[in-house]
DNA sequence: GACATTAGATATAACGTTATACCATGCTAT
DNA sequence: ATAGCATGGTATAACGTTATATCTAATGTC
């Protein structure tokens, strides 16, 4: 039932002033060892804990920083959330994540709210359609951000992401190799920045190796509608013995779908994912996948934002790691469709 | 360049007083429709956005829950934060996700950080190892809190919880009817408040039964540990023809186990898990698990929290929902070890 | 012994809001 | 004409910190 414990009421118990208690806290200005001790008493009875937006409004600084994230329960995005977070904590920062589901409505109000609660910095992976308007309120604040794998069209901000285009192209090659020459790329709805690069980079490759035409179909980022979506991919274009997938889990699922119609995923149709989440290489068959590491990507991106706190007015960088081919059983060498050559 | 806009700017550019500009944010007040536009149109013009720090610290209001968990990367956490946020977001309030990774010093310094911040409510899933120091800030603070699956020892939260013991017993039982009688217990680590109670519920349906001894192993709560544990167990414990399992996590991995050592889940070993997160439909074979739905289970939590926070001094409420039992295909009848009966 | 220096503390104002009380008007009723 | 009352707005203090300036002893210097 006891009144919420301020400065005041430490500092009347301690028997000393307002500043003196607040400068204790901090480990500021010339304190005695004596009244360091009294204070400090003082703080543990009355379970004193300092009122953060007190103090960052007064002092302008803020050690929370946002997450704005497009899903948290898409594995990658979980392991790269850890990455950031220990980095983070271990400076003494504190990560808070926001969901937007990957709708700009959402994401507005979370951005809004986080301008409104003055946090420190902001890392970002901005919805799908998001609107200039947002960048704009972002840059008139000042906050200090981080964008992270999508990057919006003439976006002012310091970014950490993935060669896309280049990793597809690989992964498209290496099929190629495998003797594949109708090759697929599944998954992902709508235009994002992401997409549009990797997609980009398999048509690239397939003029290049003088394939055939691209067949891209859509499918949202989940084992089911990967599934449904191969199944709908064979019936359209049977002659389909390759998919490369905008990521781990529609490739997860699109091997389903491989199983479920009797087929083997690395035999008769070639899979590769793009993450390799941790499922990739404990499933069975286990998933050959454009590999990037989340966790470390997490710290990166961490690291970029503290640069950009310290250095406000550094130029701005943008960092895109490459993904390596990770060759595991989804894929294999293009069987002729029945009988021997 | 331009300063960061205030009450105060935005005042002086609509050439009216600064509470006039606070009271048409807010729609309190009297206030004519020429002022009202007049006041909009400097917001607008600004890009003014109010100061939650400071409006929370004059009202004693705060519109911002902190949901501290113990992991967000788990699918059916995952689905939970998005039953919690749809629904709270629809009342006006912002969901920020702390992550404890079931650290009891990583919880506590996000506990702290929520008190600093002076946040209307937690949603809280205690970490394993909370000590009681953890709920005596929460209470000395008068923070409205709600916890989530793992209710600590003489808790004064109201609570939202499974009825573990008897879900277990429920699947327990249904193993045995299909004529198991050595029924292991796979996955957990550490004895949770959670993990005691199915224990505990294990125990009780196989002593009821006459049913062997129990066989408990541990293990952590992801499908590679649920993978390795499985086959350790049956080196150990050959004779086990069923397992229940901790989560669906572990029960996914276990039938991955059974199905690495040439078995078939469902036929020689039969698998039952816990939770029903979205892959446990999806996956082959299919899992028969103790479902409840972590979506509405989410909603439940959130609604528990706004009571909570209308109503202070309500009786604590704990509110414990069944598991249903979803029979898919990795259960079947015990078959004999080699030959016919 | 006068003066500067330092250690150890404090008084005061400010951060950007909102709650409360108050003050002008103009209008109605008598 | 004047009390009474809405209407539309403002002055002021307070929330709990921290930055800045200041103050008092005690110590050191010559």
């Amino acid at each position: 039932m006891a009144e919420k414990p301020t400065l005041e009421t430490v500092a009347k118990r301690a028997g000393v002033s307002i500043p003196t208690v607040s400068q204790v806290m901090r480990g500021t200005g010339r304190i005695s060892e004596k009244t360091r001790k009294k204070v400090l008493q003082a703080v543990r009875e009355l379970h004193y804990v300092p009122d953060a937006r007190a103090s960052s409004m007064r002092s302008g600084q803020n050690r929370e920083i946002g997450f704005v994230i497009n899903r948290i329960s898409n594995p990658f995005n979980a392991e790269v959330i850890s990455g950031v977070s220990d980095l983070l904590e271990l400076e003494g920062y504190l990560v808070s994540v926001l969901d937007t589901s990957d709708d700009a409505e959402r994401q507005e109000r979370h951005l809004e709210a986080f301008i409104a609660n003055g946090r420190g910095g902001l890392l970002w992976v901005p919805a799908i359609e998001t609107p200039q308007a947002a960048l704009d309120i972002l840059t008139t604040h000042a906050i200090p951000t981080v964008t992270f794998l999508r990057r919006p069209e003439g976006s002012p901000f310091d970014h950490v992401g993935i060669r896309n285009a280049d990793a597809t192209a690989v992964g498209v090659k290496y099929l190629a190799e495998l003797g594949h020459r109708n090759i697929a790329y599944l998954g992902g709805t709508g235009m994002s920045d992401v997409r549009r690069k990797r997609i980009e980079g398999y048509k690239r490759i397939l003029t290049e190796l003088r394939l055939g035409e691209p067949v891209i179909w859509d499918c949202h980022d989940t084992k089911l509608a990967g599934l449904n979506a191969m199944l709908a991919l064979r019936q359209a274009y049977p002659e389909t013995t390759a998919v490369i997938c905008n990521g781990d889990m529609v490739a997860l699922g699109a091997c389903l779908g491989v199983i479920g119609s009797g087929l083997k995923p690395g035999r008769e149709v070639s899979v590769i994912g793009f993450d390799d989440v941790e499922d990739a290489a404990v499933s069975t068959p286990a998933l050959t996948t454009m590999a990037v590491s989340p966790y470390h990507l997490g710290r990166r991106l961490a690291l970029m934002l503290l640069n950009r706190m310290r250095e406000r007015d550094m130029p701005v960088t943008v960092s895109d790691v490459s993904a390596e081919l990770t060759i595991r059983e989804t894929t294999g060498p293009l069987v002729p469709p029945q009988g021997r050559v």
